[in-house]
DNA sequence: GTATAATTAAAACATTCGTTTGAAACGGTT
DNA sequence: AACCGTTTCAAACGAATGTTTTAATTATAC
């Protein structure tokens, strides 16, 4: 086998492991398991497993972002000068994301997935390295943002998009989470379909009205839990 | 100290402490340390870890879909039989959640961020959990969006539903993950703003006009990521 | 005050984890 | 064929985890 393959086989079965039972409960010997490869072959190829997340974020993630600022480019571009539209700026960053959601055979899927999950992974790497490969797009995109819509406030603009990207990881990655919840399983065979469902929400939450009054206050005050262990102290059975 | 006293403080610095670091990467010794009992505590009172991550969702999320379903109830009591406006349903189920994350002295800060998370979470106990936690309030707001919202298919209600729940979500807890990203840190110490933020978001989306062509399809087909450790094999350093 | 149950405490348990080791197998070059 | 760097392999390492055990301590009831 060629350490081609190896490397290869590994990040692909890291992939779908990492996302389907996390990254702290997934072992180094349930990957190579799975990739049928030497336990040994992780330090050796990646040096440490947290390296491993790292280069497996990468391959994928520094394409999706060059694809998101070429599309962006060409937007630009075409519009010369004048700012471009909104819908197109927001077609341009999540059209790319969904478009790798909907391929399932290539793994993108699996990948966008788990990368929505990740957002709010709590691990420091991960999210130094998240910020890292991103601030380029971000920062972009909110400048394309703001002067595509001219009255809107940069920190309404900067919220909204939060309040997206948020709609999209969801729409991607809790998918089964809720579909647990709904009684009807969502269909999300269909990608096409989602992602003219999410542009349509996306585009109608970003072009709202603005709220009335920003300081308005939230309907009232919160309790803290109601302990209902009445009594009766909470037995655990011994052996 | 008194069971209960006991019980308590494991419960709050578990939630900070899976809150900052998640469930798999806190161990018990971290929280009984950081709770300041013994070690053999949690399994006294709980019975596992994973019994104690249970408990910790209870005890504040019975709450909270009470409160949900109760101004649900309050709202289609004043309506009298009449649909209830969609904004004032997003307000009971959305308001209250918002209100919760914004009480800081109480933990609900802390908790409502370690939700939003758990959404995604891949382990299966805490989503066979949750799902059971959610079911009554969901399907119950679902079926008076669907009454409030007539003409618009019930699949698309659905999924916008799902749309706004990430959003919240990530507005409440991947706040920090994405001020990372940010250039500029967003400020969210005034809850009450980020309520009317989002809230205006919401609607917006929720009312958004209808996807045009529902079998729309998306822009260009993925390609799998461009292999770049050119020729040089990645060597690991050894001792 | 004494008996009885509930709680805390310290120590050890078995398991599992990521990582390292040193030798074997492989591939290409001369 | 003989060499040499690369990759694979089985085995082991030390550390850390959730849990259990047994004894000491505290609270409660009679």
């Amino acid at each position: 086998m060629s350490e081609i393959d190896t490397r290869q086989r590994i990040l692909d079965a890291a992939e779908s492991l990492f996302m389907e039972h996390g990254f702290e409960a997934t072992t180094l010997r349930r990957i190579t398991g799975h990739a049928g490869v030497n336990l040994a072959a992780v330090n050796y190829h990646f040096g440490s497993k947290e390296a491993l997340i790292q280069e497996l974020f990468r391959r994928r993630l520094t394409w999706l972002n060059e694809q998101r600022l070429a599309a962006l480019d060409r937007l630009e571009a075409d519009a010369g000068g004048a700012p471009v539209k909104p819908s197109r700026i927001l077609e341009a960053f999540f059209g790319v994301a969904v478009t790798m959601a909907a391929d399932r055979a290539g793994g993108g899927h699996t990948f966008m997935r788990l990368l929505g999950r990740t957002y709010t992974e709590p691990s420091a790497f991960v999210r130094s390295f998240l910020a890292e490969e991103y601030s380029e797009a971000i920062s972009r995109f909110k400048r394309a943002l703001v002067r595509a819509l001219p009255g809107v406030p940069s920190d309404e603009i900067f919220w909204r998009f939060h309040f997206m990207l948020g709609a999209m990881a969801y729409a991607i990655s809790g998918a089964d989470a809720l579909n647990i919840i709904a009684e009807k399983p969502l269909d999300e065979s269909d990608g096409g379909a989602l992602y003219a469902r999410l542009m349509s929400f996306l585009i109608g939450g970003l072009r709202a009205p603005l709220p009335a009054g920003l300081s308005q206050s939230v309907p009232t005050s919160p309790r803290k839990q109601s302990q209902k262990s009445a009594g009766k102290p909470r037995l655990v059975k011994r052996a």
